[in-house]
DNA sequence: TGTGCCTGCTCACTATAGTACGCACCTGCT
DNA sequence: AGCAGGTGCGTACTATAGTGAGCAGGCACA
């Protein structure tokens, strides 16, 4: 392997999941706990020296909240051909937390009920 | 990681290149050659027994002329084994509660606090 | 002021992805 | 029969993905 035409992609994709982690107002233990990988990885991966297996991707990309087809667009097909930083239209917008909650099946359903509970008392929840 | 529910993930994937190579008429060695990768690894990958990285699973695409998206559809999430079962099993997007309580822009800060308090109250089912 | 808890990061290490080599088997040729 | 060249596969090894522990710095509160 001398010619590593790959080496830009995991920078690319190192940014598009520390521009998710931001986004989303997470630590790096934070992202690590929720994508059930470590602290240390997910520092390095932000910084391009690593390529992340499919299952930490996948990992990663459902603890984010976001499809794993953005993270691969980012990552794996995401030539050059100009500036990548723009929002991409082509992605969810916002998901709602409740119905977040009331989908995550490792949630038990007292568990939904309780933060559902939280979430109306706020009354803030348009859904 | 007692549980782990990507073993049926590298299955799936292992049989959707095996399926494509052979429709393409390619032995191992020469989808080998196509793809940069040993011969030995593909026979291992299409037998289950790896968990590709991004960078394999990009070149394989490449080289069976089939999108990225298509192969982690199949790998990332796709229905386990039983290309024959009666069930459909479609699959959500299934994001994580606590993901989108943190990306949800109609909470405030506090909120948003409130919410993810209670959550990790609960002790997280997983690990 | 210091003590406690957060942040991201690095480094030594372990687990596993990925390779080089060679095996057993099959098919056709001379 | 024997050999040349094809197939997929097992196995020892190397490279690297991924971890655990601990670092320096920042911010709050006594």
């Amino acid at each position: 392997m001398a010619d590593d035409p790959w080496s830009g992609q995991v920078e690319a994709l190192g940014r598009f999941i520390h521009a998710q982690r931001k986004l989303a107002n997470l630590s790096l233990r934070e992202l690590a706990a929720l994508s059930d990988l470590s602290n240390a990885y997910l520092s390095q991966l932000e910084r391009g020296m690593h390529h992340p297996s499919m299952r930490s991707v996948t990992q990663i990309a459902r603890a984010l909240g976001v499809p794993v087809e953005s993270m691969l667009a980012e990552a794996g097909l995401g030539d050059d051909g100009g500036d990548d930083d723009a929002d991409t239209a082509r992605q969810e917008p916002e998901i709602s937390a409740e119905a977040a909650i009331r989908r995550d099946p490792t949630l038990t359903p007292a568990q939904r009920d309780a933060l559902l509970a939280v979430l109306k008392s706020f009354g803030s929840s348009s859904e």
